[in-house]
DNA sequence: TTGAACATGTAAACGGTTACATGATTTA
DNA sequence: TAAATCATGTAACCGTTTACATGTTCAA
């Protein structure tokens, strides 16, 4: 079973919003999918060139004052390759949670030092949740309620902060249960 | 900053806790970490290896009969290693999710095909909470109270149920907005 | 006797990140 | 005038997975 490639989908999908240039798409989803999803440089802008040979998208520059953008458009060809991946299961993803890891390993420590961990975790925890919150109540309350992306990206949204009040709560009753 | 490789550290915890081939410590793993950190064969057999050249771990073969298993002990510099790392701040996990990806993008689609995608994640998500619940009454009930281990094993378990219970909500909910 | 589980490894391919490289424009 | 941001790209490296390769032992 060969792996596929979901950058590709990624962008196209990013396209079949609207036309946009490499850096526009990583700026993007910087500030939509970032919870769950990331591109960097060196993937997004190979992709691109890639996706052009392949007749999937089309380039054209466009000029703000002297810098050059190159903007990029999704073709029928890229849009029915995006469509047949949108209709594909997606796959499970095993992730890696290195805290989990030590904490699995705890016993070779310190409790002192476990609790540390946990504590760096629900700031960040709780450091995700407000940038979601305020995405949710910015960005989001700007969308007009008739428009078709906004119940979606609302889900993902939501789904971003019900996980951060579940593993805050998880923390919280973990760093009780080791200060005994 | 030069990315660590995490393997090594899984591979010495599991080492930690006993002396074990390297079969042992994928099954190991396969029974009680899954949920958040597994390797491949191709992963374990060559590290155990460099940990030996390292002088992290030794060797001793023992045999079942005719057939060799090779067992691997830490060693004081591999446990010394082991521990450090272990007091390092855990590093935050970007990881990806394809049905966030896709639902994020769900308007390019029809509802009823994000239906069935979430239909899907929803019977993972059941499953994977039945076999961790299965873990948690047979597996951990059977080590006793006092196991410096216990405490740990049970916190990353009710992790993994608890962000289970948060996404089997979600997914039911975001069915009920697609279904109107 | 056949298939599942036990047991250990290697080679090649792939995906992704980091670091490097360059230059324009805007803001403090 | 210096720093931040806009903007696009390449090269090298590393970690991980897939596929391959081999052989034993036990249970149905």
């Amino acid at each position: 079973v060969k792996k596929i490639n979901k950058t590709r989908y990624a962008i196209l999908g990013m396209l079949f919003e609207k036309a946009r240039s490499g850096y526009e798409i990583r700026q993007r989803m910087l500030g939509s999918t970032i919870h769950f999803w990331q591109e960097s440089d060196a993937s997004i802008y190979p992709m691109l060139r890639m996706l052009e040979d392949e007749g999937k998208v089309t380039s054209r520059d466009e000029f703000v004052g002297k810098r050059a953008k190159k903007i990029f458009e999704i073709t029928k060809t890229g849009k029915k390759e995006f469509i047949s991946w949108m209709a594909l299961p997606a796959e499970a993803d095993k992730h890696r949670d290195e805290l989990l890891l030590k904490l699995f390993f705890g016993a070779s420590t310190t409790k002192e030092k476990m609790i540390k961990q946990l504590l760096l975790k629900l700031e960040r925890c709780e450091k995700t949740k407000n940038q979601l919150t305020n995405i949710e109540t910015d960005t989001l309350a700007t969308v007009t309620d008739t428009h078709p992306h906004k119940l979606f990206w609302q889900m993902t949204l939501r789904n971003g902060i019900i996980h951060c009040d579940a593993e805050i709560k998880w923390i919280k009753d973990c760093i009780e249960k080791l200060k005994d």
